[in-house]
DNA sequence: GCCCAGAGCTGCGAAATCCGCAATAGTTAG
DNA sequence: CTAACTATTGCGGATTTCGCAGCTCTGGGC
């Protein structure tokens, strides 16, 4: 046993399951972080071959992996750049916001072409990246959606012109 | 809820190839595109699931799969919020550059702590999201060294607050 | 037209993996 | 100390993965 707990954290109120990043996210401890870290290098690896890395039965890899998942703290998909597959017009909006911040990243984050919604501080209080088919479709999301959400005081966008990096290896340093 | 058709697309001949924006990419037809949304709902689906949703033999699918994969257009991996798995500080940094962006964009590829470098039109030139372990950790990425990077004109920096969408849905809408 | 080569798909065992379940520690509260 | 709860293990049986041989379709060369 020479798994140690990263932090000791008691008496958390659980029932909350908010949308992400709510830290109702106790414990994970080293033997779930080697698990993940395992599964982003290969998110199909099997469980028997994860169990022998990180020693623990197949059965409680399993078990455990079921558990993030359900949980939300980790996803296992596959993802691309979306320039491949047919998504030809990406890009950043950064956005000020009177009132409460958190109204306007909900409702963000109920747009399909919103693949990224995040609360800043600096001089953006919102971030969020669009996906779209084409200049058109982009331009129709920020003009007529966007903006046109209450509490919007300004964007200004970031059109993407080449994806240089996208890696999913937090924890595998 | 499965619903056959994917993303919309004109009929395709089999045998063209559309000239798709420079890559190495090869066309990448309507099944395979199916093939990526259903393991971007569920990267551990089963090949013969897969391939009943498709219309695909299960050993079709699977060297499908394989392929994309050697090929570099998807990846299978587990992803998960950073802040969830120990990463308590993260930022995007949008920066301003003299001469060739590119090599800059390269030299923060390089980089462990920057996840995401994209090339931009806009009032930024670059956009790199940086994940980090605490605020020491950050402040020395973005001060000793992407500051330090030649070409790198100014940065201005978004402390994340809170992560409020983030899917990888890409073509299932 | 004819033949060949390459790419993609299918079907089929054999091997490996996944899954559910009951039994076994370890921990906490009373 | 016992009860309740959670995590883990070991096990079959069902399912999935894997490798391979054979088939089809297409395009090129002659």
């Amino acid at each position: 046993m020479h798994s140690e707990h990263v932090v000791s954290r008691s008496a958390e109120p659980k029932g909350s399951q908010e949308t992400r990043s709510g830290n109702s996210t106790p414990p994970l401890d080293s033997v779930s972080l080697a698990i993940i870290e395992q599964l982003q290098e290969d998110g199909r690896r099997p469980y028997a071959a994860i169990g022998k890395a990180v020693g623990l039965s197949e059965a409680a890899v399993r078990q455990r992996v079921q558990k993030l998942l359900d949980q939300g703290v980790m996803q296992i998909v596959a993802v691309t750049d979306p320039l491949t597959v047919g998504f030809r017009r990406q890009a950043m909006v950064g956005m000020n916001v009177e009132g409460d911040t958190e109204i306007v990243a909900d409702a963000l984050s109920d747009m399909p072409e919103v693949e990224y919604v995040v609360m800043t501080a600096g001089s953006f209080d919102l971030l969020a990246e669009i996906v779209c088919e084409d200049d058109d479709h982009l331009l129709d999301v920020i003009n007529k959606r966007i903006r046109a959400l209450p509490g919007v005081r300004s964007t200004e966008s970031f059109v993407y012109l080449k994806l240089k990096k996208q890696t999913y290896m937090w924890g595998t340093r």
